[in-house]
DNA sequence: AGGTTATCTGCAATCGTTATCAGTAACGAT
DNA sequence: ATCGTTACTGATAACGATTGCAGATAACCT
């Protein structure tokens, strides 16, 4: 079943075939299309990426699948693909050795790869741009992260619209359950938090700031070290969706209420996140958006060739305001650990 | 940058560059080693798999990956690929004619398919067989299913375990939303359900079940059609997490109180069951297992060449008691309509 | 019919790698 | 010194498609 069994079989040489499979016009147009079907024939695409150079796949690393952010930005950049292009996915399930050995088998397998890197000082980004293949970052960069597109939002931003937004309502003991600072997004969010916090005179308390690892089970601990402290918070403000929900499940667990005894406030929504008691309430941005922006980017690469200038692109980001949050009182005076089940 | 180039540049035949990535012993080793990494070389994968005839990439094919059951499979399947094989992913987006078009896509490019059919009645799985590529379905199969290897659930004793829960607790008006009718898990879930009702002798009635899409905006409107009859139901079987969660937003927008004026459980557990309030009692099973033993499976097949057996896997499907579901009390019978806001 | 274009066709080279096969060098044993 | 064995090497033919080139066929015009 190659296209010389086809040829064979109508009497024509490869290169008519071939031909006729471009589109061209040909003689034996009808008896061709019979022999295909009759023969069951397809073009084997293995040989078509060696003579064109082009594999039409792209593909997508993303540290967490499981995460709903990063499966909706799969989902938008699906959503955007042109052509026949397909999506190769590589979860690198947090890990960064997963993520190196993935991204070395990508070379020559696909045409163009769109990323969240897992850490900012890593070299995958040049090593492919050596080759020449062409980057799109995705809501996370690497440290040379000028030199090619990107489609980020600002995370100090939304840090510091959700700190504000906590200090506000008269809240001043604000703890921070904070991500990596190894990451673009760690280390951003953090960086809004306390520029927020300096900005209303607010002295930052280490004990206030603990760094974990964007996980539910991260955010669970963390959760449960700042209530365990010797000087409770009264309001938190946590770096992701995935530890947001470890850490309601702390507060529920260790039986505090919220938001009379502790307000709470994520970072990116969820999609059940008004079917919780209280709704929570987000600093959120459209993540499909950033999906089908990215992949824009990369079919812009893809069509105007090498030479095409990196772009970088913001989208926005804004307070869902729901009811996780609400300002002080005194019944917060309460020790969180008199109330253990 | 290819292997004549390396070739030329130590001095040996291009035979003996090959010998040594395919980790022969070479009597040069030191000065390739060399070459190659001063000229930055790379085997070309086009040629490889020209070569071989193999890609290394193994396709799965879901409906939809937001949905945190399809992204554990995923993850599951990603967890136990072995070597150095890689992920195509394929999302359909529920849509049968974007699935169609990707599976034909997918010849020549993957040694395999792992697939969850958008329905039970289509010719993409023959398709392949004809090709010779193995396949392996997840979740769902088609109606030709059993000449393929699987891994599925006994969906239909989910539905029963769930509904003779419900009944257990002494409900008798129970509704059922269900997914589509065409689709494995829609068609035997709803088995399971009337199978239930009639071996209690509680005779099924039409208003009480609604075929809906597995979507999340479709359950909201399934659970609003129910609570909107001239007799609403007590109990509501929901077939798929995603349905849950829109039942539970159309509960909570009428204002319908659980479970003190209506019961519900779900198919399939989510992250957040727990925390929602009551917490949502489920039948659940585990995906990641189903996800790894699919991707096992595959890997068999790609093994032990042509002639494997199909083999079909079962996962463990059980109840997980949480708080959504009491006994119908008195209060039920105060019309849902009277309590919009 | 003859001449001139306009279309279409087949040959063969090419993409980068691996497998085959015949061949050479090194070495110890006789 | 010869032979046999082992250990490596190089030339070359695939794998299945695309493409430039030159030649063949058809179409058109006078």
């Amino acid at each position: 079943m190659t296209i010389t069994d086809v040829a064979k079989h109508v009497g024509v040489s490869v290169a008519t075939i071939s031909r006729y499979l471009s589109g061209f016009t040909v003689r034996n147009e009808e008896k061709i299309r019979q022999a295909i079907s009759e023969l069951n024939y397809r073009p084997s695409a293995a040989a078509r990426n060696l003579k064109s150079g082009r594999t039409g796949i792209i593909a997508i690393v993303v540290p967490d699948i499981t995460n709903p952010f990063f499966a909706s930005i799969v989902e938008g950049a699906e959503g955007s693909i042109s052509g026949d292009r397909m999506i190769l996915l590589v979860n690198s399930g947090n890990s960064r050795e997963r993520e190196e050995k993935a991204l070395s088998q990508l070379f020559g397998r696909v045409d163009g790869v769109i990323m969240a890197p897992l850490t900012e000082d890593e070299q995958g980004p040049s090593f492919f741009s050596q080759f020449g293949l062409p980057i799109v970052f995705v809501d996370r960069v690497t440290k040379d992260g000028e030199k090619f597109s990107s489609v980020l939002t600002d995370n100090a931003k939304g840090a510091q619209i959700a700190t504000d937004y906590l200090i506000n309502q008269g809240h001043s003991k604000i703890a921070m359950i904070a991500g990596p600072l190894t990451t673009t997004p760690g280390k951003k969010r953090a960086d809004g938090y306390k520029a927020a916090l300096k900005k209303s005179g607010i002295s930052a308390i280490p004990e206030y700031f603990v760094e974990s690892d964007f996980s539910q089970s991260g955010g669970y601990a963390a959760m449960c070290a700042l209530i365990d402290g010797a000087e409770p918070p009264t309001a938190v403000f946590v770096a992701n969706n995935l530890m947001t929900m470890g850490a309601l499940h702390a507060l529920r667990d260790r039986g505090v209420n919220v938001p009379s005894q502790l307000s709470i406030i994520g970072f990116d929504d969820l999609e059940y996140a008004e079917l919780i008691v209280p709704p929570l309430t987000v600093i959120a941005r459209d993540a499909r958006l950033q999906g089908s922006q990215a992949m824009d980017l990369m079919l812009k690469h893809l069509n105007n060739g090498a030479e095409t200038q990196p772009e970088h692109s913001m989208v926005d980001i804004h307070l869902v305001e729901r009811g996780s949050c609400a300002s002080p009182r005194e019944s917060q005076k309460i020790r969180f650990n008199t109330m253990h089940h």
